[in-house]
DNA sequence: TAAGGTGAGCTAACCGATTAGCTGAGATAG
DNA sequence: CTATCTCAGCTAATCGGTTAGCTCACCTTA
């Protein structure tokens, strides 16, 4: 493989000279430039970012640390941030801590080996000992993505989940439901909590809670929420409604639902905050918030970069979005009680 | 940030000496090796992949170049792959080339940059100047995946896409079914060409053939897919069958089907090649072949990581997994025409 | 004409690892 | 006692770029 010094010598000029036209880093004559560009295309030359990143100190990698993968709202977040960090000129690496924080400890030490320029890290919960670089050297800029951390000192893009949750659980209280029951993720990610604290908050708003055993939470994976809404569906007094954390949770409610011979919206209605997409000519559509993943990610992108570029300590900004309603046909109003007919 | 420097002067030896540590490639005195030890974890240090990569050629990075992030597919493929190049100590940069041949070079001349060792590259197409690298220089070890090139001298790792069109089709055949149309993706692409091919070749063996205007190709998109099988369903001879080459296409023919209120199985059966996990709990349940993607994955790696580590120039070998038809829903024996009643 | 300024392009140090080759102490053999 | 061997550990070159600082030809200006 070329390298500078083999083009120096082709064009006849120095290294200098060379790296001064790769970088447009300085005046060089047009006709120098041209041998040069010609050497480069002769000898099918490409500089290495590694000598390039070693004396620069930079890397032009950005990692992207993801709590689960396997998860497609995870796998959206991959798209929108490969394009985003491409658009900014760095290379995306993606590692998958699996909701493991031994792993997500492992990830953020190789990701320091890379010398990754920034870090775009959902973290996976608030057991992590978190990214604090132990010694003095100035830590790797981070922004926390979708959840957060309770020590956090980093920029971070969210949702609203208190919102979220409210927002899901309060159509379901104006289609009439009291007896709303909840399949939520990890309390101890925010993500979890908020939804579930989102939609407590509603309920009493209104007067009402739910029955204890009607709120149960599991992880954020389709054969999580199967079995938890599957025993929660299986007691006598089973709810009327029930709020889902997750796409992918309202995906095991329904599939728990359809696997105990109920139907939805007749039998239980369902909302949930976020979902998968494409499914919408699936029956029933899911009536979900949805969160603007793609303005997040950006946003995140751009905080990132921005953090890098000029690497002042300024405070820490955190950007909280909205969530929005998206009406399906996987609720219903509830059925009058027995025979509650006119007159 | 601390350097192997400062490592040996603290623990008082050389610099060889710490790497010796470092990298198991010598022998050191225990003493030594605990002094060393004991300075890296006191100075925090953690050797520069950058430097090292320079001085031993290799960067431990394994590039994953996908035709779509935005296809649930490849996002799976993400996923596998970052586990399976993971567990060989590679880290996973992600590219996305959207299905564009000029964004493909451009990022096949980035991951010549980047110096990764390897490239798992699903291509865009025959359209496709190969990565051919033009001049003297041996190629970057690569191993095409899902899709292949016609002049293909690369390791790959394929279904058998023949069969994957095949038995969907033969399966809606054996519900009675004659005429049957399709959804078909991009045809200069060897999955959307060989599964047609496949479709045919079943429909041929019972003396049939599906009118020409019941099979249309798009892009392996859902919105693609819906504006297909909209406009395919919108003439008056509709087919009794419907076969989809991808799992997103079939969510866009579904939605498509939806629109038009007709119902799926009862009006129109499906069938398709793949489809998204975790909808087991909507209705319909897709009838479709499956690959075992996860099996591919780590095969494709495997092959990778063995071209990297020995770079023998043996043959490319090309490895053909087969699909297996996991039957849902979403298809139903085809309704006498008209009256056709007993005596 | 001499002093000073300008700027294109060169030389060489440097980034932080790895590693070929060397050193010198201690063991072994004759 | 000396020659030889062994091997732990060191020195210094090297990978391929970037860049501070230098050189030197040419242009101004007094």
């Amino acid at each position: 493989m070329a390298n500078i010094k083999d083009v120096a010598r082709a064009a006849g000029v120095s290294t200098a000279t060379v790296s001064a036209v790769l970088n447009d880093s300085a005046y060089v004559s047009p006709d120098l430039r041209s041998r040069v560009l010609a050497a480069i295309r002769e000898l099918n030359y490409s500089p290495s970012l590694a000598a390039r990143s070693l004396k620069r100190g930079r890397s032009q990698l950005i990692a992207l640390v993801v709590a689960d993968l396997a998860n497609p709202f995870f796998s959206r977040v991959v798209w929108a941030a490969e394009a985003a960090v491409a658009a900014w000129g760095y290379s995306l690496v993606v590692f998958n801590s699996d909701e493991k924080p031994e792993a997500e400890q492992r990830i953020l030490s190789r990701v320091r080996m890379l010398s990754c320029d920034g870090i775009l890290l959902v973290p996976v919960g608030d057991t992590t000992q978190h990214p604090r670089r132990e010694s003095d050297s100035k830590p790797i800029p981070t922004v926390l993505f979708g959840r957060t951390v309770t020590d956090n000192s980093s920029d971070s893009v969210t949702i609203d989940n208190i919102a979220a949750g409210r927002q899901a659980t309060e159509y379901l209280l104006d289609l009439g439901h009291k007896r709303i029951g909840s399949v939520t993720g990890p309390l101890h990610v925010t993500t979890g909590r908020g939804r579930l604290d989102g939609m407590l908050a509603a309920m009493k708003a209104r007067g009402l809670a739910p029955e204890p055993h009607h709120v149960r939470s599991g992880e954020f994976r389709e054969d999580s929420a199967y079995s938890v809404a599957r025993s929660l569906l299986e007691q006598p007094d089973r709810p009327s409604a029930l709020y889902a954390a997750s796409g992918v949770m309202a995906l095991g409610v329904m599939r728990a639902i359809a696997d105990l011979g109920l139907r939805c919206p007749a039998d239980i209605s369902i909302a949930s905050t976020d979902t998968i997409p494409g499914i919408g000519g699936l029956r029933p559509r899911l009536t979900r918030t949805e969160h603007p993943l793609v303005d997040m990610t950006n946003e995140a992108v751009r905080l990132l970069v921005d953090r890098i570029r000029r690497n002042d300590q300024t405070e820490s900004r955190n950007i909280v979005f909205q969530p929005a309603l998206v009406v399906g046909d996987s609720c219903a109003p509830l059925r009058q009680e027995s025979a509650a007919a006119g007159p």
